[in-house]
RNA sequence: GCAGGGGUUCCCGAGUGGUCAAAGGGGGCGGACUCAAGAUCCGCUGUCAAGCGCUUCGCAGGUUCGAAUCCUGCCCCCUGCACCA
């Protein structure tokens, strides 16, 4: 069963260090103690096996993917919000009824283990291995769900060996090249890099510069994929801004590649353009200075020299040069001129620093009238501006001394069929022509390139190919594989090159063609190769025959994983080739699935407070905070800054579950931010997470020690619960995370805390609302939530409960009664709280009575007849009047005035106010319909309302039914009492 | 320059046309409990003349009976790409 047949220094299941918690005790005999209930839910966990799960046609499936960790040591606070993140998600699929596969693996090839291997002179494999325990054991301590069945890690032979064999499969389909190219390399790491691991010419890991260099390399032919990676990238669920970078990434752009016969030559120039509806305006043609023709050209003519120079200057350019660029466009003319296949206009060839030659097909023809670079460009060198498309139809071009870029109405052709034309039709139709004359195509460009993916490295996977002297470069047999890294190498400081390279048991074979001796490929692969499809292999990771099973892997990944959570950087590289290895493998007709995520989440950034001058815009190490900036002398703020070792202000996740428990560090990381926000790291944050944890805990508590036979606030706690749930498990789906853990962890205590205030509840009701309660702290805090769960007499774990995701709520006119009843007393109470200021400065004395006048007769029976009015459509503007005319309350001269005022207030309103009719919610309206007796209701929670205001006394009556204090009868309305104090 | 995302009250952060002076949390202030501290609980936290008042959601206009929310222009911040033809 275990991946690691071949590495067999699996550890045990848990920390060999067992710490012991430092929190803060409380009082009583029913502590929060989540030293104690973790690890003994963790134990029940695992034994149970509720976390592994199979193939079952018969249950929805939900597959939740983090993007696995590179084991460098310890886990951080990321990695906390990745999985925690990811964790409530699984295990609230779990809760509802979904086959959750929820797998943790580690991608654990690549540089840092090669060179901490140098410097304590070991080998990478064994700091790989002793990361992989550290990292796993802070995983476990965490409460992870994982299915630990389908652990993998991608420096086990028994991963990569199906690297190999994927890459073979990828070789008989045609999709692997090893070609020799300029390709980029990097001095200090001391390879090649794919274009997508180079950031402003500097290599993505180490920063140095990377140069060009001719060299044989393997590449995976990504770009015959390029129009569906593209096209599918609409329909699935990628963050708008990752969608943007593929896209821009893979830079389709569509236009020709026009023909430009050298005048006295038999060389053609080709050019790309998106713009050939401009073709009449090329006043000249620009070459890379790379460019081949360049050379031929000048080559022994007088415009040798000053070609040499811009040449030479663009090759060894260096990032700092290129920018400063951007203002110096340098051209020289190469002394020969191409012909315009459509005019036969011979125009001047120049060669360009601004011209790059990997892109298109490295020349450009020049329209100055249309392209502002090609219009500065011309001017400095007094070469004509021609304008051949107009911005208004059938009027001349405007003369305004710059380029017009946008699409037009060709003019100025001086050929048939083509002045008039606007742009589509104006590039089809030039298209159309220069295809007929063999002068051009139609083409599409793509920004996106082969993937380059030897490494000149160690530790990664061997490319399984041999070099023979008679044969040539051929694939290693099948039945060969896996190629083996040696484990019988040193490494040591200093050394360069690659040791697979010097390693002669490695290195010398027979071909497996001719027998004779030959060499193995040395190369190995990018390590995104091993990330592009571990996907796959958790749906099927023991399978010891092939890389996974069609029926496990199209079961798991139908319609992609449902949940894949990371970071921001892998925006590009990873999620593109991840897509590419999908689509290629569907076609070796392994899986049926295209798209490999179908939703993806990615986490915003753990920040932390960090010195910060605000002058030189520069954060500082956190030793130098309450210092004077190093650099301008001023005293130094705060920022929050992401964490980071080289600012100094990471947090130690391990210590944080050492003082606080794993559950507060999850709640704390959930409740921080939204999923996909950045949030600040903060002491006081996590302290008050820790607090609200504990009041969890302790309303948990009194709910299951409630004894009481009969309770006051029975009904409204359910009505609440009910309303609750539903809510939350609404967020949730949504991966609102935050939102869910702000109903389950503050909004149920403060309702609990609230029922209890207001007279408590029975036994019975209690009961009820921790078993709808307890699930929804599941998610984030299973631990707190498994040992309530069990306290509450529940034989089942919640891990191996599902429970219905709505709950239905059989009577909603009651609930909305129920709830709108309280929410009435809370504003009252509110409403009482805001005037007293006022009273008490009217008052001589303390205060001693708050008198509430509740809306007269005539203004909830207005009131409720408008909302029925309102239901059935009726039009206020037009027939409001005449029904008013009808009302009995109307015809009082006295009072009419103030009839009028309150229509106008129930269906109008006033200002910025809409008509209450618009603004009163279901409970509102409920409550109004049904003749809600206001008075009774605040005289039976007199001593409640006596108690929350600290008074002594509360009248209670109806407007006219007493002495109308402060004026408050006449703006009394129903819900909002005239309050008044005494 | 292009593309994507932002700018909300002391701070973080919710909020896509009226129920919004604006959830929630943090911080601050006050009160209860306590010998005291901590913890906990309750309240306050734009403004004033206390009202269906006034001002506030980057700035300036506009649409609307009504704008944090919609439209236009501008400013600023973040992220990615960038001499891409």
């Amino acid at each position: 069963m275990s991946c690691f047949a071949v590495h067999s220094i699996r550890p045990l299941n848990w920390p060999s260090v067992h710490r012991r918690c430092t929190y803060v005790r409380g009082k009583g005999m029913n502590d929060y103690n989540p030293a104690t209930i973790e690890e003994k839910w963790q134990e029940k966990w695992t034994k149970s096996g509720a976390f592994e799960s199979d193939v079952d046609q018969s249950k929805p499936k939900f597959y939740c993917l983090e993007m696995f960790p590179y084991p460098s040591g310890k886990m951080h606070m990321g990695h906390v919000r990745n999985y925690s993140i990811g964790d409530s998600m699984a295990r609230y699929r779990r809760l509802a009824g979904f086959n959750v596969l929820y797998p943790m693996g580690y991608d654990s090839f690549g540089m840092p283990a090669e060179n901490a291997a140098k410097k304590i002179g070991g080998h990478p494999h064994n700091v790989t291995w002793s990361n992989i325990e550290s990292i796993r054991s802070d995983l476990k301590r965490m409460g992870f769900s994982y299915d630990w069945r389908r652990e993998l890690a991608t420096s086990d032979s028994t991963y990569y060996r199906w690297n190999q064999w994927i890459f073979l499969k990828f070789h008989e389909m045609g999709l692997v090249e090893r070609r020799t190219a300029p390709v980029n390399w990097c001095d200090s790491c001391d390879t090649v890099l794919a274009n997508e691991q180079v950031k402003n010419n500097r290599c993505w890991r180490c920063a140095d510069e990377v140069r060009q260099k001719d060299m044989a390399q393997w590449f995976l032919k990504m770009t015959e994929y390029a129009d569906e990676l593209l096209d599918e990238l609409e329909n699935i669920e990628f963050p708008e801004n990752v969608k943007a970078m593929q896209r821009n990434w893979i830079g389709r752009s569509h236009g020709a590649d026009i023909h430009f016969p050298i005048v006295g030559g038999h060389d053609v120039i080709k050019a790309f353009t998106t713009r050939p509806d401009t073709i009449f305006g090329v006043t000249f043609v620009t070459l890379a200075p790379e460019h081949p023709l360049c050379e031929q050209l000048v080559s022994g003519t007088e415009f040798e020299s000053q070609y040499r120079d811009l040449a030479d200057e663009c090759a060894k350019m260096s990032e700092f040069d290129r920018i400063n660029m951007l203002r110096d466009k340098k051209g020289v003319f190469l002394g020969r001129y191409a012909t315009n296949p459509l005019t036969g206009d011979e125009v001047p060839i120049y060669a360009g620093n601004f011209v790059v030659a990997s892109y298109g097909t490295g020349a450009v023809m020049a329209v100055p009238g249309h392209d502002q670079r090609d219009h500065d460009f011309a001017k400095k060198y007094d070469i004509p501006i021609v304008q051949v498309l107009s911005e208004e139809e059938g009027k001349d071009p405007k003369q305004t001394g710059r380029a017009f870029e946008g699409l037009g109405w060709m003019v100025n052709s001086g050929l048939d069929g083509f002045d008039g034309l606007h742009g589509n039709d104006a590039k089809a139709a030039v298209i159309k022509t220069l295809e007929s004359k063999s002068m051009g195509t139609g083409t599409i460009q793509y920004r996106l390139k082969d993937w380059l993916l030897s490494r000149q490295r160690f530790w990664g996977t061997p490319i399984p190919f041999i070099h023979c002297e008679k044969c040539g470069v051929i694939p290693t047999p099948i039945a060969d594989l896996p190629v083996e890294l040696p484990l019988d190498v040193v490494f040591t400081e200093g050394q360069s090159g690659n040791p697979l390279a010097s390693h002669e048991g490695f290195v010398n074979t027979t071909c497996p063609n001719c027998n004779s001796a030959a060499k193995r490929e040395t190369d190995t692969m990018d390590t995104f190769y091993d990330s592009s499809w571990y996907f796959l292999r958790f749906s099927d990771a023991m399978n010891d025959s092939a890389p996974f099973d069609k029926i496990n892997a199209d079961y798991w990944m139908n319609g992609g994983v449902d949940l894949y959570i990371g970071g921001i950087e892998h925006a590009v590289m990873h999620l593109l080739y991840a897509r590419f290895f999908t689509k290629a493998l569907r076609d070796a007709g392994l899986n049926d699935v295209s798209e490999p995520f179908s939703r993806l989440v990615c986490q915003g950034m753990v920040n932390a407070p960090t010195p910060f001058c605000a002058d030189c815009n520069v954060e500082h190490h956190v030793e130098l905070e309450g210092a004077p900036c190093p650099s301008c002398g001023k005293s130094l703020g705060t920022r929050s800054a992401k964490m980071s070792k080289s600012l100094g202000n990471t947090v130690s996740p391990e210590i944080m579950i050492e003082k606080y428990g794993a559950d507060t560090v999850r709640l704390f990381i959930l409740f921080g931010a939204n999923p996909e926000a950045g949030m600040d790291w903060s002491d006081s944050a996590i302290e008050s997470n820790f607090r609200q944890i504990r009041n969890v805990h302790s309303a948990l508590i009194q709910g299951i020690e409630t004894q009481s036979n009969s309770g006051l606030m029975d009904e409204w706690l359910l009505a609440r619960s009910r309303a609750s749930w539903n809510n939350w498990s609404q967020s949730m789906a949504d991966v609102s995370l935050r939102d869910g853990v702000m109903i389950s962890h503050f909004e149920m205590v403060s309702d609990w805390q609230w029922a209890q205030r207001r007279g408590g509840v029975s036994q019975t009701t209690a009961r009820e609302y921790l078993n709808t309660w307890i699930p929804m702290l599941y998610p984030a805090t299973p631990h707190l939530a498994e040992e309530m769960w069990s306290s509450l007499g529940n034989q089942t774990m919640l891990c191996q409960t599902v429970l219905e995701m709505e709950h239905t709520i059989s009577d909603n006119q009651q609930d909305s009664r129920v709830l709108g009843q309280e929410e009435y007393l809370r504003r009252v109470i509110d409403r009482a709280r805001s005037v007293r200021e006022l009273a008490e400065r009217h008052t001589q004395g303390p205060l001693s009575a708050v008198i509430i006048q509740t809306a007269h007769d005539w203004k909830k029976d207005l009131a409720s007849q408008a909302i029925r009015m309102h239901q059935d459509n009726f039009d206020f503007k037009e027939g409001g009047n005449k029904f008013l005319q009808t009302q009995q309350c109307f015809q009082n001269e006295e009072t009419k005035g103030d009839v009028m005022q309150f229509w106008r207030a129930i269906v109008v309103g006033q200002k910025k106010r809409r008509g209450r009719i618009h603004t009163w919610g279901e409970q509102e309206i409920t409550l109004v319909s049904n003749d809600f007796d206001e008075v009774q209701f605040i005289a039976s929670n007199a001593n409640f309302i006596s108690e929350a205001l600290g008074i002594e006394n509360v009248e209670v009556y109806q407007a006219g039914k007493g002495e109308d204090v402060a004026g408050k009868a006449r703006s009394s309305l129903p819900l909002e009492p005239g309050i008044a104090w005494r």
